[in-house]
Formats: structure tokens, C-alpha cells, sequence
DNA sequence: CGACAATACGGAGACTATCTCCGTTTAGCA
DNA sequence: TGCTAAACGGAGATAGTCTCCGTATTGTCG
């Protein structure tokens, strides 16, 4: 990749990640375009599509999950305390950009999606979750790492939507949180 | 209301009716127009944002919530075989548009929402369900209808954006029905 | 019945966003 | 330094939203 390419690219996603977090996935790509300093032509080249994009700016949150993830499964207290402090912290990770949760939760299981990768790291991470809570035989066995991040992503979906407080987030999860529990 | 008036009036809301079933509520409003035989105009000043137009759509729908309450509060079975049933009914009802369940759910408790009079129609036909429970003793009662709502929403939303079967649903209505019985 | 005032109609067009094409510019190598 | 492949970016095609206003229709009243 030629230098200026590259700055330009990077320029993009910079301008892209503002835009989405305070805007949502929504926004005008020209304008994003614009915002970096170069033509539609270049935004277009480099990421054909607006998920192309939003795959690109969601690269860095990654590690981010990981981290995380491994934060949640040493929390202390018991399973029930570990598995809402895991479904709080989920629901942040994918609440970072306006729309976020309804774009992540709804591209979950749908193999031809562009950020495809990012949901199954979400879910992977997740099933790190469950598993350990099940050698514990805390959490029944009869649910899916997919089917408990469809539950806590439509909550986040909601939440973003009708801009709830996490205080208010808090009682859904955990309804969730019980009805999965042995 | 003058004759021609409502003539167009009715064939608007006719088309729209099944633009939004088929197409979603993001389909073009102009073409929703042309098929109704009528100029962008005329549309524009019956309806004069697309929530005005959705909100007529919904108008027969609500005679349809209530009756639909009526029938899952005589139905046979425990409470949980009474909550489920409600829950899929639930799921039933805000799932006859694509991009409904988003819709109606991110509208609850929205007080200046278009269609905020058929978020409380919902919201208090789930409550007739939750009293009808709670005077059995078998919800716990730290939950209110709206938060219920959320739930049951978010998990139909996901359903819907991801085109799941109701087959794929019901495991997920089972735990929030689990988290919220005593 | 005929005329008129109120009401409704609908299309042209302004505005905004998406996305493409292609002539121009530039980086990086020989 | 000069060449070529790569990248740039803006003009413009396409499509959706929404408004304005001249035209047409309705229904009433003399």
C-alpha cells in the first residue's frame, strides 16, 4: 500500500469513528469524506461498501472484547454476580457507536456479513463466559452462546435506541441473568 | 373531510399497509404514493412524516392487540405456559411490518413519539397479562410491564432483523419467562 | 341549476445522500 | 530525473425526501 494511501485511509477511519459514535452508522459517508480531507471517490475505493467501513473502524475494539472478557471471567463473586457483570460489560463493548448493538446483534449468525468476524469473536467470548460458569454447573445447558447474545443484544438494541441509563439497562439483564441460571 | 379526500386518504394507507409488510418501514414514500395513484404532495400533506403514515397504518391493528390479550388470558395451562404463550402472541403482533419490533419497541415509553398511543396499548395489555400472573403469585413483581416489554421487543427485533423462525424464538422467550416467574 | 369559495390534487423541482467514472496527480523505483 | 502504476477527487448519474403553488374538484348556496 502506497504512503499516501495509507495516511488517507487511516484518516478516514479516524474521521468515521467520530462520526459513528456521535452520530450513528447512518451518517453521510460523503461528509465523512469530506471531513478527511479527500473525495468520495477515495472513501469509496477503500471501503466499497458502509460496512466495509464500520468493519475497518471496529478493527482497534477488538482487543478490546478479549481484554475485557478476561477481566469479567476473574471477577469475584459468585456466578450469578459474574455472568451480569459479563452482560453489562457486553452490552457497553457493543454500544460504542450510535446503533451499534441493533447493527452487531443483527449481523450475528449471518454468515455473508461483513463484520462476521467481529460477532463471533463477541460470541466466542461470550462462550468463554458460559463455559466457566458451567463447570461450575451454575448456568443451564440448554442455551446457545448465540441465542444469550441475541438476548443481551436486543436489550443493548433497545437500550441504544431509546437511550435508557445503564441503571435502567440493569433489571433486564437481569431477568436474563435468572432465567438462565440452574 | 371531503369525499375525494378521503378516497385518497384510505387507498394511501391501503398501499402503505403492504409496502411496509413487504418492504419495511424505510421503503420509498413517493413510490408508496405513485402506487396509491396519487402525487407525492398529496401523500406529504395527509401524512407529514413517515411516523404519521405508520401511525394510520397501525389503527386496525390495536382492535387486533386487545382481542389477541383476551384470548391468552383464558389460556389453558400454568403461568409459565400462560407468559410464553403471551410472549409469542406478543412477538406475533409487532412483527406484522418488517422493522416493526425496532420500531414499536424504541417508541415505548417515548412521550413524544407519533406512535406512542399503540406502545401504550401494548404496554397495557402486557400489564392485564402480568396483574392476571401476579395475583396467582408466580411473577416476581420488582419488574414493571415497560421493562417487560423491552425484553420481549429486543428478543423480537433480533428476530426479526435476523429473519429467525419462531422455532428459533421460543428457546429465548423461555428465559426471560423463566427469569421473571417466582 | 349554476356559480363560487373552499378544499384537495399532483407534479416540478430544490435538497440531500449514495456511488461511479475517469481525467489528473503523485509516489516510489530504476 | 523520468516513467509508470497506483491513488486521488470531483463531476455527475441516480434515487429518496419534502415543498410550493398553479390547477382541478367538491359541495354548498343563491
Amino acid at each position: 500500500m502506497r504512503a499516501d494511501a495509507k495516511r488517507n485511509y487511516d484518516r478516514i477511519v479516524e474521521v468515521a469513528r467520530m462520526a459513528f459514535r456521535e452520530r450513528g452508522y447512518d451518517t453521510s459517508l460523503d461528509q465523512i469524506a469530506k471531513d478527511a480531507g479527500v473525495g468520495p471517490g477515495t472513501l469509496y475505493r477503500h471501503f466499497p461498501t458502509r460496512d466495509d467501513l464500520i468493519d475497518a473502524v471496529m478493527k482497534a475494539w477488538v482487543d478490546h472484547v478479549e481484554e475485557t472478557t478476561d477481566k469479567a471471567l476473574t471477577h469475584e463473586g459468585g456466578p450469578r454476580e459474574v455472568l451480569l457483570n459479563w452482560f453489562e460489560e457486553y452490552v457497553r463493548l457493543i454500544s460504542v457507536h450510535k446503533g451499534g448493538p441493533a447493527k452487531i446483534t443483527g449481523a450475528m449468525g449471518d454468515e455473508a456479513s461483513p463484520i462476521r468476524s467481529k460477532c463471533q469473536v463477541l460470541q466466542s467470548a461470550g462462550g468463554r463466559v458460559l463455559d466457566r460458569l458451567r463447570e461450575e454447573d451454575a448456568v443451564r445447558d440448554d442455551v446457545t452462546p448465540l441465542e444469550v447474545a441475541r438476548l443481551v443484544g436486543g436489550i443493548a438494541a433497545v437500550a441504544d435506541q431509546s437511550g435508557l441509563e445503564p441503571a435502567a439497562v440493569r433489571p433486564m439483564l437481569e431477568v436474563v441473568a435468572d432465567g438462565l441460571m440452574k
